[in-house]
This record gives C-alpha cells, structure tokens and sequence, in this order.
DNA sequence: AGCACGCCGACT
DNA sequence: GTCGGCGTGCTC
C-alpha cells in the first residue's frame, strides 16, 4: 500500500517559490494528519532529512514531532517556524517510515501515536540520540604497524592490541565486557598505538553465559529449516509440539541470516522476555552483539538498545510487541515466537497486533517470517491450512521424553474439596512422596471471585463495573479485578447484618490454603500477579521448584508459559470448563490453547508426565476432542465453526467501540457510526453490520462500553469505510464519550 | 490529548 | 468585586 500523505484540497499555497522546504511532521496527538512547519529559525536546509526529530510549538505546548516529509508547498498561509533539530542523523530510515505509515493507515491510527509508540521512552521526550553514542577504540597507523612480537613484556597490552587487530574497533561497553581495563588503554594511547573516536551505539551487555556450541539437529528440525528460503520473503507457521525443538529451529534460522550480514528480531509475549532467553541466546551467539527491548532496562539503557538496533549495531533484537517497530536498516528474519499469545495484540491507544505486522515488514523487507507455536492461532493456522503460509511442523519431543497422558476428572456430584477431587488430592499426594513435583493451575487469582450473603442474597458487586468483586483473605480486602476498586473485607452482610456471609467459588488464595494444610510436609508455591511484583520476584519463587526437591506450584497462566521445570511430572487443572460457555467466540480457542500449554509442563525431563482435567462436562464433544485428539484436531473443528458462524478468521472483523458514562450517548454514536458506514457501503453477503450492542463487561471504570461490529469478506473492504468513520468521529467530539476503532479486534470485552 | 478561552456560582 | 468550575474550540 502507498504511505497515504496528508490530503488537501484546492486553495492558496503558502510560500510558492519563496521556500522550497516545508516539513511536514507526525505530531504525537490522537488526529489523523501530519502538520506543516517552516525549519527552524537559522537551520542548514541541508542538514534536514525524513526520520530526525524535531520539537515544534504545537497549540500552546512543545512537542517532539518526527519529520515525515520534506514539500515544497503548503496550503496554509501562515506556517509557524518549527523550534529546534534534535538529530543530526534520522532515526527512521525510509523503510521504517514506510511501514509505520503502513500500520497508521492500516489500524486507522493517528501516524503521530505510531512514532510515538515506535519510539523509547527518553527518545519520545525529546533526549538527544547523540547522548548515548559510543566511544570506540582503534588502532592509530603506528599500532597497525607493529611487528606482533612487540610489547612482550607487558602481555595485558598485548593481548588488547591483538584483539583490535583482529577485530577491528572495539565499544567502551565491549572492552569493559572483556574484562579491559583503563589503565592498560591509557599506555597504549599514551604511546599513540590506539585512540578513542566516536562512533555507532552499541547495546548494553547482556547477563553473562557460558559459550555454549549448537545441539545437533533432529530430521525434523532439518527439514523444516531447508524448508525456510532466508534470501526471499514467505511466512511459515512452524508448529511444534513443546518440547519439540522450536527454539533450536529459531537459533539456526538467526545463525544463518546472521552469517549473511543481517538482523534478525525475534519477537516475545510479554512474559517471556526471562533472563534465561537472553542468556540462551547470548550463550550461542557470544560474538554477536545483541539488543534485548524489555521492561526491565532503565529509560537511558533502553533507548541505547533501540539505537544501537536503528542503527544497524545489533545483530539481534530481542523485544516483546512494540520492538516490531525498531527500524532494522539489514533485516534478514522476523521470529514471532509463541505466535497465539494475546499479548501481541496491543489492547488500547493504538491497537496494533505485531503478529500481524510482522508478516508485513517481512513482505517489506523481502526477509522470512517465522511464526512458531505449539498451539496456533486459529488466524495463523487458517492461512497456513489455506496456502497463504507455510505449514512447518515438528511432531516428536527431542530427546526420549514421551507425550503426558492425560485424563479427565468428573467433579459433577463428587464430593469435593475447595474445588479438588478425591482422585486429583490422592495423585497430588503419590506424586509429591515419590519425591516429585506437581503444578496445579487455577485460572483465578484471589481466594474467592465473590462474597454473598446466605440469608438476603446479598452480593459485593463494583460499583463501577458489571462485576463481583474477588475477596482476597490475606490482604483482608475485596477488590475489583477491571478497575482496582478496593475495599475493607466484611464480617457481616451490609444489606441485613446477617453474618452468615458465603465466600463463592475458589482462586489460587484458597486453593494454596487447603494444598499447604494438606501437604503439609512440602512447600507450596503460589504464582500469580499477587505474588509475583516483578519478574525477579517470579525468578525468586520459582528457585526452589528448579532445584528439583519435591513441591507443590500452583498458580495462575503465569505458569503455563516457557519455564523449564523438569521435575513437574503431575499437572492438575482445577477447572477445565470456563471457556467452554462463553459468549466470547474466542474463548474455547483461549481454553484449548491454554490446556495444551499446561499440559506441556508435564513430564518434560526423563520422567514421564501426567495431566488430570477437571470438568464438570467430561463429555463435552469439544473437550473431549481436545484431550483425545490434541490441539491440532481441536483447532481444526473451531475452524469449522467459524466458517459456518461467518466468523474471523474467515471473514475480516473490525470493531468500532465507544464508551461513557452516559449509556445513551455512546449507542447514539455508534448508531450514527453505522449510519455513516451503511451509506458508503450498505450491507451485502459481503459485508455485515451488528450494534450497536454492550460489551461483554459491560460497565468499566464507572463507563458504558459497547461496540459495533463490522465484518467482511475482504479486509480491504473494512478499510475506506473505516477511514470515513474516523473522519466524521474526529469532528464530532463529545468530550465525555471515548471511541476507538479496533482492527481485527481479539477482545470482544 | 492538552491547553486556552469563556461564561456563571460561592468566596476573601 | 475575583477564584475557579468545566463546556467548546483548536492545534500547522
């Protein structure tokens, strides 16, 4: 598609003749349009180029805007000078600028937000690139003239002369990482053989590993490899059961578009950005250098990550959903690794998927993307079924580990407690004497999702959202899990002073309670957002889970997700049930994704695994498959369904979403909204309306949610109807009512 | 989004 | 008399 400029209509053109350059600049606000300005007062023309940032006046405040476009004319008469030129080198090359223009008009999102998401933090606020730029080390003439026998009696020099010789230039960051030290610089600078001179950013050095070579690669690892072309562009869906190898597949793919002078980024959910990835990969690619975007790095470390990326420094760029948009200037492999994870889907602002856009900046860039999972998404596994992708699988476990055996609990009229069955208490309690570890997932944080009162019916509910509020025992408090909402846990019922209060349904809280009273003898360890502030703290709790004693995790997803805990040979799921009746569509493809993944923590050493599923529908017809037949048997009959429902990923699905206070206004948008798509484009077998109608929580935050559902058969035709709505809802602003459109919305809540 | 400007109520 | 509530308009 072609990056869509700034559109005006007829009329008198500022400047004509007078001066040629005009800037025309994304702006960080929520309007879909660039902004013309004259350079700053005294700049060099030529010093401007598209990708530097510039701060500009822009309605009485001072914003760091980046320059798009260099035009000769404006419609506006009067143009304001903008402020000041912060770099001298573009931080967005063409590339880069062209696909976040891509997803501006694709995601019918302000190009301005786009850069701004594109950008870390300290570059946004307008810090200097330049802060951050390196110092390197080189040799003068006279050291590259010296005879290699020189300087023997003082080997610490010798050996630096050496690796500048046979590295060429070396970073600060490198020859503190090698353990250089300044005095031993400063003699050999002092007698003129090496020098300091500025140079390219490089990124902050990563935990250290241990060089560790490559593993041999199975049959099946090879040939999904011979089937990857790394000199041209295609997208391959590898699917790889875990434990199957996916990561040797993504190491090897790295290691040859490296060996081809390129960049490769490898993209991760949220989660897995551990220190054990970075130090898996450091430890394969110890002369590489690499750049990890994570949450973890202080604002000035990570803009050095970022422009030691831009700038073509870092060989690999590891980075969870917003690294998509680090400009590569030599790509050579997109990696989305765990593909079907929510998190690459941005939920607010901008909602971009980085899944999705990886697939365009490789078609860009003419490089491989690589999309590995165990367990597909049902857009991914579609287009691969369909011959939009490659379909790559390995189906063994590496190694002799074998497949968990998995069963299913019937928990309707047993006789339970606190949720576990009689068999899944006796399992947990063989399993734990045996001197092995157990997992049970509890997809609930809390010790109840809800508080109610046995004698009026009383029930805590938000007041600001159309939920319960969860009762948390050891904080003493009930809180709301959509809004944050706290208050002071009751002893009796505030409607009837009955204190005969019920707490309903169980969470991780309460399950920990009943595991650590009846297993007294070992340590359980409860993993959720409440026990785990930060990710060292997960790190932390999970220390004595990897020395292998035997133990007792429970937790919520958190768990499900890429630790390596060998010693789990039991995995017990509390509650199999919850997406099997939601009215979300995508919920059951939510279940069985996360079941799978579960099960996957089974059994992954030289132990065997086993898996128990508790359900209160053991014959449910689509549980059944999935535990009978797998994953992939299970994703293949949710496709049928929804190609029956007329539902993504067979149709294309956008949402236009409003929200307020005020209930009726935002159905009145969204029922103009629709108006206006309908008279551009009136329903057809091709294209369906539905709404407006309330979100699936429907209040939030003291706000009304609905939305207007829009599907088509083709994307492309989403897209006019969509910029037209954007257009109208961008001039009829009521302050009190929020809206977004939602492309390809994976949340119908 | 933010920030100005503007027009009506309860204060030193 | 003014300080300040938030509705409305605009941002090159």
């Amino acid at each position: 598609m072609r990056p869509s400029i700034q559109q005006y209509g007829e009329g008198q053109l500022a400047n004509r003749g007078a001066n040629p350059a005009i800037l025309r600049l994304a702006v960080p606000v929520p309007l879909r349009r660039l902004f013309d300005y004259l350079p700053p007062e005294g700049a060099d023309p030529a010093a401007l180029a598209p990708g530097q940032r510039l701060w500009v006046p822009f309605g009485g405040r001072k914003l760091v805007a980046v320059l798009v476009d260099i035009v000769a004319e404006s419609p506006l008469a009067e143009l304001k000078p903008a402020l000041e030129l912060i770099d001298r080198q573009p931080l967005f090359d063409g590339a880069g600028r062209d696909f976040l223009q891509w997803a501006a008009d694709y995601y019918q999102a302000p190009a301005g937000e786009l850069y701004a998401a594109a950008l870390p933090v300290a570059l946004r606020k307008g810090k200097p690139a330049d802060h951050w730029a390196e110092q390197w080390l080189q040799l003068t003439t006279e050291g590259k003239g010296l005879p290699e026998t020189a300087l023997a009696r003082a080997p610490k020099q010798q050996a630096l002369l050496q690796l500048l010789l046979q590295k060429g230039p070396n970073s600060r960051t490198q020859l503190k990482a090698l353990k250089h030290s300044l005095p031993v610089i400063r003699a050999l600078a002092d007698r003129g053989l090496v020098e300091w001179v500025a140079g390219p950013t490089v990124p902050p050095p990563l935990p250290d590993a241990e060089p560790t070579p490559p593993p041999a690669l199975n049959d099946e690892q090879r040939q999904v490899l011979e089937a990857i072309d790394a000199e041209r562009f295609s997208v391959s869906l590898l699917e790889g059961t875990t434990g199957s190898g996916k990561t040797e597949v993504y190491l090897r793919l790295m290691e040859r578009v490296l060996a081809m002078g390129r960049q490769a980024l490898l993209l991760v959910p949220e989660i897995g950005l551990t220190p054990q990835t970075l130090r898996r990969i450091a430890a394969r690619f110890p002369e590489r250098s690499i750049a990890a975007l994570h949450s973890g790095l202080a604002d000035g470390e990570r803009a050095q990550a970022w422009l030691a990326a831009a700038a073509g420094q870092a060989d690999i760029v590891i980075g969870t959903r917003s690294a998509i948009f680090t400009p590569l200037p030599r790509l050579g492999a997109v990696i989305v690794d765990e593909e079907h994870d929510g998190s690459f889907k941005q939920q607010d602002g901008v909602r971009y998927s980085a899944r999705d856009l990886a697939a365009v900046l490789g078609r860009n860039a003419g490089v491989p993307v690589l999309l590995g999972t165990a367990t597909p998404s049902l857009e991914s596994l579609h287009n691969a079924l369909s011959g939009r992708y490659r379909h790559l699988r390995l189906r063994n476990r590496a190694g002799d580990a074998r497949p968990p055996e998995i069963s299913v609990v019937p928990t309707l009229g047993q006789q339970l407690d606190e949720g576990f069955a009689p068999q899944s208490l006796r399992h947990i309690g063989e399993t734990l004497q045996r001197g092995e570890q157990v997992l049970v997932f509890i997809n609930r944080r809390g010790y109840a999702p809800a508080l109610a009162c046995d004698d009026c019916g009383w029930l805590a509910d938000c007041p600001h959202c159309s939920s319960k509020l969860t009762m948390h025992r050891r904080q003493r408090h009930l809180r709301c899990h959509h809004c944050d909402y706290r208050r002071p846990l009751v002893n009796s019922c505030p409607q009837c002073h009955s204190r005969a209060l019920s707490a309903l349904g169980g969470g991780t809280e309460r399950s920990e309670e009943l595991l650590a009273q009846r297993f007294a003898d070992y340590p359980v360890i409860r993993v959720d957002r409440d026990t785990t502030a930060s990710k060292r703290a997960l790190d932390r709790l999970l220390a004595p889970a990897r020395d292998g004693e035997p133990c007792l995790l429970l937790g919520t997803q958190m768990l499900a997700k890429g630790h390596h805990l060998p010693r789990v040979t039991l995995v017990v799921i509390q509650d199999a049930d919850g997406g099997l009746f939601s009215a979300d569509f995508r919920a059951p493809e939510r279940t069985g994704q996360l079941l799978e993944q579960v099960a996957g923590r089974a059994g992954r050493g030289d132990l065997a695994g086993r898996v128990l599923v508790q359900s209160r529908y053991p014959e449910h017809p689509l549980l059944q498959l999935l535990l009978e037949k797998g994953y992939g048997a299970f994703a293949r009959q949710l496709l049928r369904d929804r190609t029956v429902a007329q539902l993504p990923p067979l149709r294309a699905m956008a949402l236009v979403r409003a929200e307020c206070e005020e209930p009726r206004w935002a159905e009145e948008f969204l029922q103009t909204a629709r108006a206006q798509m309908e008279a551009l484009a009136p329903p057809s077998p091709e294209l369906a309306y539905l709404g407006p109608v309330p979100a699936l929580l429907e209040r939030k935050s003291g706000r009304f949610r609905f939305y207007v559902q829009v599907t088509a058969e083709k994307r492309g035709v989403l897209l006019p109807l969509l910029a037209r709505l954007c257009q109208w809802a961008e001039g009829n602003r009521n302050r009190r009512l929020r809206w977004a459109v939602d492309m390809d919305a994976q949340e119908l809540s």
